[in-house]
DNA sequence: TTTATATCCGATATAAATTATCGGATATAT
DNA sequence: ATATATCCGATAATTTATATCGGATATAAA
């Protein structure tokens, strides 16, 4: 309950690599794979899921790789996790309303105000402060 | 990704109806689950759960049910959530260590303060604040 | 032009966590 | 005694997350 998903860690971990090079050079997924031991067809998913997204871009061939296309302090942690995972919520009924108890849900409203908070935290932050 | 569980909404749910009645009428399991639409039995397990944590304790017998036994002002969310659902990390490294990146791991530590933001908002808030 | 090294992409398989159900025991008020 | 409850261990079903496969496409360098 509560926590980030693999694919979540190992985009940050794969940004975090890609930062810490000169602006264009690009990373391979088998050198992000092998260097951190990430499972390569996983990863290599995980990058063209945000190369898909417009934070990183592919460059083909040999040589090719991975580098970093958008501006990461621009991007805040609740949007990034929903470019990565899809929508964000403490419940389905925030985003998705099937829920067999919502006609008489007594607790809904107040999971929203939680729910609100946890967002807000998480819109306060850039992904910037997390590979920096 | 970060939602909480069915069963923390169920206790919450639970909770707040014993809540709005006078402190020693109890309510029975099949008297929730039908008023919520909860299925009986996943409630039944709830309960006895929480029961288990003197969160609330059961009354035996015919006319028998649940009652609050706890302080719900004196019980934090974190607290609630682990006895309900157990620890509680964004990351599996913060409570059970085993996870195949953690030697090379560049996020931990920055993972860890959004980890702290988030517990601590949890610690701020007190079951009652939900179930009120 | 050929070759090796990359990404790309849809489909699928495996594993883990969550959610739900079953069967039968025990307690107790009436 | 009986009906109404909780209690408890085991298991089944479902959903979500994680991992893998197979083959296409792009391109730099030999
Ligand atoms: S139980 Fe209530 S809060 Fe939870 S998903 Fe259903 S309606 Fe929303
Ligand atoms: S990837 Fe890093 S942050 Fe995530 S569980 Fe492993 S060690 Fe912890």
């Amino acid at each position: 309950m509560l926590k980030l998903t693999r694919k979540v860690e190992y985009s940050l971990i794969a940004l975090r690599h890609m930062q810490r090079k000169s602006i264009d050079s690009v990373s391979s997924t088998k050198e992000i794979a092998t260097h951190y031991n990430i499972p390569l067809e996983i990863l290599a998913k995980t990058l063209q899921h945000m190369a898909k997204e417009n934070i990183i871009e592919a460059i083909n061939g040999p040589r090719g790789g991975y580098r970093i296309k958008a501006k990461l302090n621009n991007i805040n942690l609740a949007e990034f996790f929903e470019k990565v995972e899809g929508p964000l919520g403490l419940s389905d009924c925030f985003y998705d309303a099937n829920c067999m108890q919502i006609e008489h849900c007594n607790i809904r409203t107040p999971i929203q105000r939680i729910n609100d908070n946890m967002i807000n935290m998480f819109r306060s932050m850039s992904v910037q402060d997390i590979t920096n």
